[in-house]
DNA sequence: CCTAGGCTACTGGTCCGACCAGCATACTGG
DNA sequence: CCAGTATGCTGGTCGGACCAGTAGCCTAGG
């Protein structure tokens, strides 16, 4: 006979595994209302403030939205990723996650996204690369550059290239990715010697990337911007730190 | 004169934020203790029940723990990936994330690993690599197929390989996206015709794979991968479904 | 002297009852 | 018919209480 360690299971814990499974088997669909609090702790039999516990839980991982006086009662919200942004900057805060590895990462997810953007873009979806390419593009003449602004540009550009991937993980991991990184290094980039300069190859090299993915040429666009990510970020790594990189840049393989 | 629209700030939010932040810090290491709640009660001004909601906002991210009885106080934790282990599962769940979705990536996020496993593995992690492999072929030979340990098995072999990478993210998101296919098809798995055959050829395709690391030759590695994960599970996807995959085929991987 | 045992003072989990400010709706007066 | 108030709810916070559990002391027995 086995016998297995247990762990006691509060009583906020039971309501908060309710609730997400309801919601997670769609019998909750986001826009729908929970019932108010007093209505919960009759329904569950547990006490208010047992009840409050479980929901603060729930929001704090964005499942559903409480605002006082509202009669209506929580919102159960539609799956955001700001929960996933937020664990994953907590560990690239408490230094699990360094700047290697959140640009390696990136490498790999960009890099693929471009190989299946090219092949399953729509021309709507490429036109919006365009555009965004545009937008940098202007920013970077600018008698007086808007650096930020360039850099939402910029932002624009990855995101309509993930989203022609088709695929939202694909989507919101690049996202969450782009983010922490810029996080991490923004201050440095708000005293690069040279901005304007660091515009034009940004600009240069989204260029060449657009026109692989235009003509459809998956492995070209992959393997420029790996490189490009690769130009543009591995700056800011120690040496010793670039060698994981590598097998990301020189494979232009079968 | 320019105003921002404000929402306003729950004494619950405020403790939650000084004591993550003190956390991320480094003010509060893991392993300290954080004063009891009657104590906090006190140090920030607030009723009981505030500061209990504000501790369980803290639990429910992982950043401490509280055990009933224990006079030392909440434990402060290390970081950890479990929450963000969580928040992506949520999103895969809830986020319209079909089959196909989750199977194309995958493909990237492990083709990718072997590239990087390849080139980067250590001896240790090779050995990990080996021993997983074995495990399975001990249990495909079974006499009694066991398919769940086979499973199992199968999971520490390609866990082993997203460790070799040396990029928790890559291990992490790897987890991930395993648990949630598997779920997805479980049933299917449970009832197919002949798991024995499935097993064989699944440790042919491992072996081979396998040997590619141990060569070094990430990209043989990458491309046997990618194409086992899409033999393997293609035929639980309608057929008009696998065309955004065959871009990750035939291409050489990022 | 040392150790096994209970003892105690605290912990977190749960409950109750209360008050407040905020919001949506119904109702009211014009 | 509409503006504006009145109402009955909401969630946020408070204070007090009780309970089961734990760590460490403290004592009784060797």
């Amino acid at each position: 006979m086995k016998f297995e360690p247990v762990s006691p299971v509060h009583a906020y814990q039971r309501i908060v595994e309710q609730i997400e499974h309801a919601v997670l088997a769609g019998e909750l669909t986001p826009g729908q209302r929970l019932p108010s609090e007093r209505d919960l702790m009759s329904q569950f039999e547990v006490s208010r403030s047992t009840v409050r516990e479980a929901l603060r839980v729930l929001q704090s991982s964005e499942v559903i939205r409480s605002r006082p006086g509202d009669p209506r009662g929580p919102e159960v919200l539609s799956a955001s990723p700001a929960a996933l942004h937020r664990s994953m900057h907590r560990l690239a805060r408490a230094g699990q996650l360094g700047f290697g590895e959140l640009l390696q990462f990136r490498m790999l997810l960009e890099g693929s996204a471009y190989l299946l953007a090219a092949r399953l873009r729509t021309d709507e979806q490429l036109a919006e690369m365009t555009s965004a390419l545009d937008e940098m593009g202007a920013l970077a003449a600018a008698r007086e550059p808007d650096y930020l602004a360039f850099s939402h540009a910029d932002v624009a550009f990855h995101d309509a290239v993930a989203r022609a991937t088709g695929n939202p993980l694909i989507v919101v991991c690049g996202e969450v990715v782009r983010d922490v990184v810029l996080e991490l290094i923004k201050d440095k980039l708000q005293h690069a010697p040279d901005r304007r300069a660091v515009m034009r190859t940004s600009l240069e090299h989204h260029g060449e990337v657009l026109e692989a993915v235009r003509a459809g040429d998956g492995e070209r666009a992959s393997r420029l911007a790996r490189r490009a990510l690769y130009d543009y970020y591995a700056g800011y790594l120690p040496e010793d730190q670039r060698t994981p990189l590598l097998p990301l840049l020189d494979s232009p393989p079968p």
